[in-house]
DNA sequence: CTGGGCATCT
DNA sequence: AGATGCC
């Protein structure tokens, strides 16, 4: 397959043309629901950032601790270095290292416990914050990703700036035509928008990162790992089969993970080119129609989904894994140490939680590394407003007998169990004032008072609906250029996000924190256990009261409203009825430790090895060059010249000969850069290789999956729009 | 010696 | 409630 894109050589203008047209012919093919009605036709090129910063983990703790910066540093969750910093990398560490290997190679490495990931959360929502200051649509995607649709941005700077194309690109750009010259403009002005984005990024919160610009979000994010770290890159629409046709393997492809590559390689797919040209219908029958169509438009590059922001989060979880728990005590402890930590980020937050999840991971010694069991139940409004009124101790008090209730209905406790990993969840996030009960008006009015934050409506919503259109009616901010006077980031992120903006209008009490990562009031640990009664009391007297599989030795040692809590009448009727001896000493027999695993189904180690490479993507580029196919496609005539830094329309995994690095390449100073790709340019490989047919003969199934979520949160942006 | 989150879909 | 996917 190494030739493939070859052998499937077809007219690229066809091939171009039916992906870039894609979202506006939607043959009568397509039987789908009709294209999005909520936001109008789509436009027909959307400008699609992709943000990613880099070992984002690892700055958060150099901003806090400067000197690390020039120590080799890595993130350490358990037994795992999460991420690490450069100086790291360059003596051999990875991401996802265990210790013992990234201590054996570099035994000067220092490390930072990063279990805790409060600092890293408020840093990932100040870029998300900062973003959304100059444009609301934003989505994020984990804690160092963010994606934004700033194609009215690009359209407000074309109608505003006529004479632009003056400043577009530098250089010559290859097979600039007239015809596609608004398309490069477009493009050229969203590059110029990431560049002072990520400036942007950089003097407010101090954070690098790379950026993609592309017309999709697919093709964001691909194009933006090209050059690492703190650089940034556009793909050209010309280009788009060199970035997909050269993805070595199908879970390069955002949207395909693990199991989707399995059940695509038991049809015999294994490569993107194979997933280009299998048949629709033999794509159907395994996934059915809507995810068979997603998997082969991503095979050609097409992604119509919209860039949905994503505004607060819609649950807040906390968790922690071990090698092992086995006792209720245990459990108990594990679950008051959760809920503590997760009710003050509650109350943090300000809404109220409707829905308490417990989630556990058993082990087992086949199925060892996921299948996770989870139970949930509706919160008690009286046990909600706990949260948000600042009683966090009462809250959890009255919380952990509803999470054991829970584990009873997962666990039998009299039976030997072993846990690996507990999480405690809340999610049904509701504001106040959405009216939560009756009395939603008294008790607000005592929580308001309480509050130290001023919840006065600030009357920025003067901006009118603002639905679904793309947000066009936003002011965009002229940063960096001679335009309005007001840059307002600097007040913007220290004073007032737009979080915050949305906070006092929800009377949320979303955090305060000030820019500087310094300022870190510990979680201060509820004081749940101090109020306990006299044990003799709750021992003796009610023991023989104990629920079924409740070890009374446990019970002792809990506070007297948890005992009170056990002995309801609720908790006792929700457990499941097993008559064992309460008394019975749980029983834990040894379970011998698997050291290894299998990864995958299949044996060649390449699998494997690729398998271990692909536990966390985001450093793909750092680790997978090697295995860049063999094929190389041709360098277009002509290179980019942004910032006096030299910009390769290529993909990550193709854009070079195949024994030069990229990360190396862009470290080179630009006139080498050039000099080298001039050299290379003359070897003239051959000209691209559209490797596809008419894909998916454009059928198009509308993404329609924003309506709900979409308004709803498009309801909340006016809010976010800059006073 | 496999992290700690988040989201969506079914 | 679980599966799956992303970081």
């Amino acid at each position: 397959m190494d030739n493939s894109e070859d052998e499937v050589e077809e007219d690229e203008a066809e091939w171009r043309s039916s992906w870039a047209d894609s979202a506006a012919l939607s043959p009568a093919a397509a039987p789908g629901p009709s294209p999005s009605k909520t936001s109008g036709p789509a436009p027909a090129h959307r400008v699609i950032l992709h943000f990613d910063l880099d070992c984002f983990y690892a700055q958060v703790e150099m901003i806090r601790n400067p000197a690390l910066r020039e120590v080799p540093l890595g993130i350490q969750q358990k037994y795992i270095i999460v991420t690490c910093n450069y100086v790291a990398r360059e003596l051999g560490v990875t991401k996802l290292m265990s210790v013992t290997d990234a201590k054996e190679k570099c035994p000067q490495l220092v490390l930072v416990k990063g279990e805790d990931l409060t600092h890293y959360r408020e840093m990932s929502y100040k870029v998300t914050e900062l973003l959304m200051s100059y444009c609301p649509l934003v989505e994020r995607l984990g804690f160092d990703e963010n994606f934004m649709d700033v194609t009215e941005m690009v359209e407000r700077r074309l109608a505003q700036t006529p004479e632009s194309n003056s400043f577009s690109f530098k250089g010559h750009v290859y097979n600039h035509l007239n015809v596609k010259g608004s398309d490069y403009l477009r493009l050229a002005l969203g590059s110029h928008i990431a560049a002072e984005l990520r400036e942007a990024i950089h003097s407010k919160l101090g954070l690098t990162g790379c950026a993609g610009v592309a017309t999709n979000k697919l093709l964001a994010k691909l194009v933006s790992g090209t050059f690492k770290p703190n650089q940034q890159t556009t793909l050209l629409p010309e280009n788009l089969s060199d970035i997909i046709g050269c993805l070595s393997s199908l879970r390069k492809v955002p949207g395909i993970g693990h199991q989707t590559a399995k059940r695509l390689q038991a049809l015999g797919l294994v490569s993107i080119q194979d997933l280009q040209l299998v048949p629709l219908n033999d794509l159907v029958k395994e996934f059915g129609h809507h995810s068979a169509q997603r998997l082969k438009n991503l095979a050609i590059g097409i992604d119509d989904s919209p860039v949905t922001p994503s505004g607060a989060p819609q649950s807040l979880s906390d968790e922690d894994s071990f090698k092992k728990m086995s006792s209720t005590k245990d459990v108990l402890e594990k679950i008051q140490q959760l809920l503590s930590s997760l009710v003050e980020r509650m109350n943090k937050d300000g809404r109220q939680p409707q829905t308490f999840r417990l989630t556990i991971r058993r082990y087992s010694a086949t199925n060892k590394w996921f299948s996770r069991e989870s139970r949930q139940c509706p919160i008690p409004n009286h046990i909600g407003q706990k949260i948000t009124s600042g009683s966090s101790g009462d809250a959890v008090v009255q919380l952990v007998p509803l999470a054991m209730k829970l584990f009873h209905k997962m666990v039998d406790s009299s039976a030997a169990f072993h846990l690996t990993l507990i999480n405690v969840c809340f999610s049904n996030l509701q504001a106040r004032g959405a009216a939560v009960s009756g009395k939603g008006s008294i008790t607000s009015f005592f929580t308001q008072s309480t509050s130290p934050r001023k919840t006065q409506v600030c009357s920025s919503q003067t901006q009118n609906d603002s639905s679904q259109d793309g947000g066009s009616r936003y002011t965009d901010r002229q940063f960096g250029t001679n335009r309005t006077t007001e840059h307002p980031l600097q007040q913007t992120v220290t004073t007032k996000s737009p979080f915050s903006s949305e906070a006092a209008l929800h009377e949320f009490k979303w955090k305060q924190s000030s820019v500087v990562a310094g300022e870190d009031p510990p979680l201060q640990r509820v004081h749940c256990n101090t109020e306990r009664s006299d044990p003799r009391e709750a021992n003796n007297t009610v023991t023989h009261q104990l629920p079924p599989n409740f070890d009374p030795e446990v019970f002792k040692l809990l506070p007297s409203e948890i005992q009170k809590e056990l002995l309801s009448p609720a908790y006792v009727n929700s457990l499941p009825s097993t008559s064992t001896s309460p008394s019975a000493p749980v029983a834990v027999p040894s379970v011998p430790h698997i050291t290894t695993q299998s990864l995958t189904d299949s044996q060649n180690t390449e699998d494997i090895k690729e398998a271990v490479n692909e536990l966390d993507p985001s450093y793909r580029m750092t680790t997978v060059n090697h295995q860049r196919p063999p094929s190389t496609s041709a360098f277009p005539g002509e290179y980019v010249m942004e910032e006096g830094r030299l910009s390769l329309p290529q993909s990550s995994d193709c854009g070079f000969p195949g024994n030069v690095d990229p990360e190396v390449f862009s470290e080179l100073p630009p006139d080498v850069q050039r000099e080298l790709m001039s050299e290379w340019k003359q070897q003239k490989l051959v000209p691209k290789t559209p490797s596809s047919r008419k894909p998916g003969r454009g059928l198009m199934t509308k993404d329609k999956k924003a309506a709900g979520k979409g308004s709803q949160a498009n309801s909340l942006l006016k809010y976010f729009k800059p006073s």
